[in-house]
DNA sequence: TGACATTGTGAACACTGTATACATCGGGTC
DNA sequence: GACCCGATGTATACAGTGTTCACAATGTCA
């Protein structure tokens, strides 16, 4: 519940902020961005905002709690970009052609929020989370599915185009997302930092292919 | 290289430490074993150590030097989890099942370590590293073979086995290793964080079966 | 014995997250 | 319209961090 909001404009900018919430979201998000989620210190965000440091915590009992708001956002960010890619696989092929496409296209719309947005894409999951969260409307598209849940539309695709035995369709979202989560890890903190984008895309691409190979 | 030590054992404790730079190391895994690499505190390893703060900087110039010390460390024992089980599969079975048997140790020694030490792990892994250093035999098992080494010996047996095509050998260490270590993350700091140690083991298990048939 | 490099100490700085007390404002009630 | 109250900001302070500088103690070697 927000308490409607009828100051002035003028006003706004005096005494109180207006939004500072957003604000300190705002900067959060842009710390994040930056250098992930280690980087987002709360006294900067304020700063920013220009704000006295403590008025943060009008807004967030703690600096945890503004992570996971950042997380929160790079999260739904993460599922847009995978929804547009898995929206456009196009229906009219044949059911495991189809198939394979929506499980690539989440393949692909995960690598490539990671390596577009490296910080964001470690602020969504160096954080505290469960897997409620992960399947949380209100952490996903505007249209309310996460990655996870766009992980499993495909899946089930891929069971009833007789691609995928329905034994091992349980749990088969965690082997998917592992592999491909492993690469975004290794290639963003990890030893493959130093790898080319161009090998690293490569990569992704055979990674995926073996994944639909081997469920 | 370094100095020969020949003070007596009394005057060790005084004034000289003796070997301040083994000690911070020591407190710097036990800090990191307990709450991985961001747990690990310049201050409060001197304090273990029972030497002024500053002291840690005539053996360390930076906080991040003595992380990326303790991360060696880490990755050592990592490398040495991982040969105790290659070491131990059996070399009379026929050739692919041996193969199979040698990666299957690679990946069940790396996740056992990364949930028997989860800590460790994720300092071995959250810092600043490349290839190189994955590779380098003084970051390896006694014998000098690191994890990706081991991976890479694994693979090679795939291919003399037949049971993997040398046109897809070059880079499955990535693949391979991105899925292992992909499950590790999102077990140890993300989402998958609150799920039972059964259920990730038994999913350790499929996603290498996976790897296996998918490769 | 005396110069010297090594390795420790002491004090300080800038920075962080956070708590406690206080000021200021807007909106609802008599 | 006066008044109180909850919401939201400020001032100040504290403990803790990494890091630096000047200095002291120590062992080594000419």
């Amino acid at each position: 519940m927000y308490t409607v909001f009828t100051m002035s404009q003028a006003s706004r900018d005096r005494y109180r902020h207006g939004d500072l919430r957003q604000a300190l979201l705002e900067a959060g998000l842009d710390m994040a961005r930056e250098g992930g989620p280690d980087a987002i210190v709360l006294r900067e965000a304020t700063r920013r905002a220009g704000v006295a440091p403590n008025a943060a915590y009008r807004h967030f009992a703690d600096r945890s709690e503004l992570v996971r708001a950042v997380s929160d956002r790079a999260l739904a960010e993460l599922a847009e970009g995978i929804e547009a890619r898995f929206d456009a696989v196009p229906a009219d092929a044949d059911p495991v052609a189809h198939a394979h496409g929506l499980l690539r296209a989440v393949g692909e719309g995960y690598l490539d929020y990671a390596f577009r947005e490296p910080g964001l894409f470690r602020a969504a999951f160096t954080v505290p989370a469960d897997l409620d969260r992960a399947a949380d409307p209100v952490r996903g598209s505007a249209r309310g599915r996460t990655p996870l849940v766009l992980l499993g539309v495909a899946l089930d695709a891929m069971v009833e185009a007789g691609a995928l035995s329905a034994e091992r369709r349980p749990g088969a979202e965690l082997l998917a997302w592992s592999s491909v989560h492993g690469l975004a890890c290794l290639a963003l903190d990890g030893p493959l930092r130093a790898l080319d984008p161009a090998t690293v895309a490569a990569t992704g691409e055979r990674l995926i292919a073996m994944v639909v190979r081997g469920l």
